[in-house]
Formats: C-alpha cells, sequence, structure tokens
DNA sequence: CTGAAAGCGCTTACAG
DNA sequence: CTGAAAGCGCTTACAG
C-alpha cells in the first residue's frame, strides 16, 4: 500500500467545491467581510472532514517567517538550561512563536552539523558565539550568560556582584584560605568566575574539573589534601559542590565546621544537599532574552541587561537557619550595559 | 536600512555566471559527471562570497521531508528527558536526522500550540497519544515509555519487573508495611508503577503528590505521621525520594533503620543522596524510539521493546556498600511485545 | 463575494 | 556539460 500523501489546500478546495484560494482565506481567518459566511463554513467542514493541516514547509516558504525559535545550549544536562527554556518559551509564546531546543551532545562526536529547521531567530546560551558557525544559514541572534564582547547581544548574569557578595560572605564567617573549583570549559561565563573571584582573593588555589560529582569530588580532594589546606571551597557550579562536599565526608571534614562550600546556579541538587550557592535567574535569562530577540526581529536594538544574582545561604556554609541576601543593588531591578 | 534579504541561488547563479540549476546541482554534491569541475569550483567559491545557505523553507517544501525529528515531553525540568535526548539524538545524527525538543511546560497555562516547524516524524515520552492531538499536522509517531494500548508504537520500560525486583529488595531486608509516595500525575507510567505495586503489596497506603521536593516531603509526612507507620517508602520518582527522605529527617527517623527510601529514574539527585532507586535507562529508551521512528519512516514496522531495569541498591535501603542488582531476564538484552 | 495567477527558493527530470 | 522549466503548497495582491 503506498504511502497516502497528506490532503493539501486544493483537496479541501475541490472536496468544498471553492477556489483553493478561498480554502487559504478562510482557514486564516482572514475572511470576514470577503467570503460569504457560509463559503467560510463549507471550507471548515470539507477541512475537518479531510483532517487536512497546512503544510509549515510551504507557508514559512511563502511568508519568509516561520515563528520558530531555536534554543542552542552545549548541553541539555544541566538543569539550569530547563530553567533558561521555560523562561524563553513563555515569552515565545505571548508573542506567537514556538521554541525549540538544539543541542549538540558533547557526548556526541563527529563533525557539527546544524538542524535542518527554518527559524526565524537564534537563542545560544553559555557558548562561544564562534562555535554557532557551522549553523545552517545566519539568523538574528542573542547570546545568554556569554562574552559580551561580541557580534551579538548578550543578556547577562553579574557574575562579578555575585562573586563580590559570595567572598563577602566567606571573609565575614573569617574564611582566609579559599580555593576554588572551577569547571574545565573553557567559556565565558566560568572564564569570568575565575577572575572575579582572583580579584578579590590572589592567593585562591584552583583546580579544575570537568562538570560531574565525581570530577568535582576528585579536584576537591586534591585541594583538601593540601598541607595549607582551605577553610572554604568555591565550586563554580552545584554539581561540583556536592562532589566537594562528598570529598569532605570522605575525608572526615565537617561541613562547614572545618570546610565551608558553596556553588552556583541553585539547582534541585543545592537545595537538596543545602549547599550555599549564587542564584543565577536563569529563567528570567531566558525571558529577557526572547524579549531582546523580539526587538531584533522587529529592527530595534535591544538592551543588553544584566541581570541581578543572589547568595543564597545553606548549612554548607552556615549552621544556623537558611536566610538570603541580596547582591547589592536592590534599587534597580537589573543594569544595563552598552 | 533595510534588513537585507540572505543571498538565494539564483544570486549565486548570477556571480558564478552560471544558471540556478548549476548553482543546486554543485551545492548538492550531485555535480560529478554533469557539470565540469572548473564550473563547479565557480559555483562554491561564488557561494562562499556571498556567504550561501540553502533556505530550509524552500528545500524542505521541495523535497517534501525535513530530516528533523521532534522530541516532545510534558516537561523539561526532568533529568530523564535529558537523558532520552541524548540516546535519540545519537541515533538521529547517525542517520542524518536532527532532533530538536518541544515541551509545553505545565508552567505555561493558556491554549496548547503546536510547534511550526515542519518535521518527518516525532517521538513523544511520557504522556497520553491523545494530548498530541492539537500537533499542527500528523507525522509518524514514536510512544515513548507511554500507553502500549495506542495506535502509535511504543518503546517501554519493564516497570512491573523492577517493581518485583524492588519489592523482592524490601521483603528481604523484612520490610512489610509500605507505603507509596505516587506521583500526582495521570500518565500511564505512574499508573503502571501503582499496579505493580499494589499486585505485590495489597495493603500499601499510598499519598499522592506532583513531582517536586517539597510536596515529596509533605507526602512522606503524612504517611510517617500515621500510627501503623510504614518501615519502607516507594516514591514514583528520585525526587519525591529526596524529600521522602527530608521527612524522615525532620521526623528523626532514621533512614534505613527507622524508614527504608527507594525512587525511580536514577538521576544525579539519588545518587548525590545515596537513595536506592531503579535505574531507567534513559538514554536507551531514547535511542530504541529512534531506531523504531526510522523503521516507521522507511515503511517499515518496528519492534515494541520493553527494556530491562535494575535496582540500584544505596544507603537509603542498605547501610552496607552499594551493589547492584539486575532486573530478571538476564539472558536476554531485551523483550519485545506486538 | 470569488477565482486565476504570481511567486517564495529550492530540486530534479528533461531538452539540448 | 549546461540551462530552461516544472512544481512542491502555500499567501496575497489583483481582476472581475
Amino acid at each position: 500500500m503506498p504511502a497516502e500523501t497528506p490532503p493539501t489546500s486544493k483537496d479541501v478546495a475541490a472536496a468544498a467545491g471553492v477556489s483553493q484560494s478561498t480554502v487559504s482565506m478562510v482557514l486564516s481567518g482572514k475572511w470576514p467581510g470577503r467570503v460569504s459566511a457560509s463559503t467560510a463554513q463549507k471550507v471548515r467542514d470539507a477541512a475537518e472532514r479531510l483532517g487536512y493541516r497546512p503544510n509549515p514547509a510551504a507557508r514559512n516558504l511563502r511568508l519568509g517567517r516561520t515563528r520558530t525559535i531555536m534554543l542552542v545550549t552545549p548541553t541539555i544536562t544541566a538543569p539550569f538550561f530547563s530553567s533558561v527554556y521555560i523562561g524563553a518559551a513563555r515569552v515565545a509564546a505571548e508573542h506567537g512563536f514556538s521554541l525549540v531546543v538544539f543541542t549538540w551532545p558533547l557526548e556526541l562526536d563527529g563533525p557539527f552539523n546544524g538542524p535542518h529547521e527554518a527559524i526565524d531567530g537564534m537563542l545560544a546560551s553559555s557558548m562561544a558565539e564562534a562555535s554557532l558557525a557551522g549553523m545552517r544559514r545566519p539568523v538574528p541572534l542573542v547570546m545568554l550568560d556569554s562574552d559580551p564582547g561580541g557580534a551579538a547581544p548578550t543578556v547577562n548574569f553579574d557574575i562579578d556582584g555575585a562573586m563580590h557578595d559570595l567572598t563577602g560572605h566567606l571573609f565575614a564567617l573569617g574564611h582566609r584560605r579559599i580555593g576554588h573549583v572551577a569547571a574545565d570549559i573553557d567559556v565565558w561565563t566560568f572564564q569570568c568566575r575565575a577572575a572575579a573571584l582572583e580579584a578579590r582573593v590572589p592567593d585562591v588555589v584552583t583546580e579544575r574539573a570537568a562538570i560531574s560529582i565525581t570530577t568535582g569530588f576528585e579536584a576537591a580532594m586534591r585541594l583538601l589534601s593540601r598541607p595549607d589546606r582551605p577553610t572554604a571551597l568555591v565550586c563554580d557550579d552545584d554539581t561540583l559542590a556536592v562532589g566537594a562536599h562528598k570529598a569532605a565526608q570522605a575525608l572526615g571534614l565537617d561541613v562547614p565546621g572545618d570546610v565551608a562550600i558553596t556553588g552556583f546556579d541553585d539547582v534541585l541538587l543545592a537545595e537538596a544537599l543545602e549547599i550555599t550557592t549564587v542564584r543565577l535567574p536563569a529563567e528570567q535569562l531566558g525571558a529577557r532574552a526572547m524579549l531582546a530577540l523580539l526587538d531584533l526581529l522587529n529592527g530595534r536594538t535591544p538592551p543588553r541587561p544584566v541581570l541581578p544574582t543572589e547568595v543564597v545561604i545553606r548549612r554548607s556554609t552556615s549552621p544556623t537557619a537558611p536566610l538570603t541576601i541580596e547582591t547589592g543593588h536592590a534599587d534597580t531591578a537589573d543594569r544595563t550595559v552598552s
């Protein structure tokens, strides 16, 4: 049996006894005043009967736009990107756009192939702008959590403010020897964390680790085995912080008595293990980025917001009850750089 | 300044001094034997110079296919779906397809709108087949972790075998009063877990909870406050198990001494908190589903695999060292139902 | 109120 | 070896 092809507007026209253009008119909802109500009803009935759905490829070609935005992420594994997606998808939906995610997982080696979709714009998070070069065609682009020095507009977190507050918190607790469990990934957001930390803790000791519990454990073991053992470990990511937490346990060290531990992101993991962390408003990041992209699509120049972060204090630095401090700039919702 | 339109194959043809069809021929790689090498080079140079990329909408319309598959998930928040994506994306890439994710987050209320893309097929995980009715047009579909009674081929886990092994483990430890922290979501995969558990523990006490740490905490609190307090809590999901773990802590109960706790999925959270759980091979689920979809696209009837699961024993049920037991059928990689 | 026609940018027979 | 032409299925002026 041959695969039956889906019905087209021509088929609907034939079934309803009208022209194809009338079908298009009616089903696009622009018919009032141009097609009689009875004809419109005939068309809708026929379309329903045949199970007609417009061919998106044809519509996309004709209109020159797709109302589809693609969110590109370096990995889909990190829960951080789920929040980015939700924020971006909400704004997209409010404006009649749909959002799809595309990831080229590091787990997949082989040449990078862009997706085959026709899209109107792209949001790319936590990566180098250059890594998008393999994409099929250039489209309006907003970069999230990425180097603001590129060509594309950016939406970022106030990482420097976050590190200011985080080190302030640790200093206030009396910590002076601080170790850095750094993400072993060469992207701006992590370079930024290292620079902001080193600016405030010039003698910080750093160990690098791929982002996983195991590698975080190993890096923390190296730091905690030093003769001048750090009294606090600043980790680039909550997953690394969990590994560090396990390393402390394995060495019989009390957290936070012997060693304080902090993460970054504030994902479920940090909450579950009560780890002090920097909360990055990921959902807001996604939302603001989508707004910026809509600006771009409308020919406007988007702002380049820098979103405030907050340090969420939990038991891994302070044995007393959780409380939250704002990072700095409570007077403004966020800052903008040009 | 007007938005410049991207170059088309016509522009490349003009620049190279050849016809548009020759451009298409050359850039599609089918030119050897039909176009001279020198002409081909001229075309490639011109294309490079203009930054030409074929318009995917036009290609999709012309070819009647897109080589794009869409993975539809009920939420993007659960790390389980990340693994499904990776498995499916790998197989897709191996066959020249690209995979995008589309989610209609529950957080977004308002009418469900399908995406606007032209796609060749769809993978839908952990949902009712009927909930896809709003999708723009019917395409070949494989359902994952979903009711095998629907029209579409399915790829599933051996949930019943998992529950057999899990209850066997708990029985062996002496547990008789078992509580069920059930996911308060009306989909097949959770109905299946409840049925499999009730078949083996007829007097199981159940409390329902939305999937989050907080709600899991509350449901577990209700179960653990009963006069006939369960000695084991089987949770439908690792997140719920974390909540249950916190409830036990809040009540001053020792885990696993006073109450054993198990989860489902085996995501990072379960590993970090050392919670005994049922490992669902999510990546394999995605891979097998993509293979089934490729079968469908090639006019073949795909198998309907049922993938084996395993119980990963950790400290939340057994204070001794971790060890892993296989669920049953070690002789076959998986089973298949017709 | 309705229909015939153009055209979006490709790919692929077909003609030369 | 190369080009002119058809056609994928829409939307939207345009003509009547």
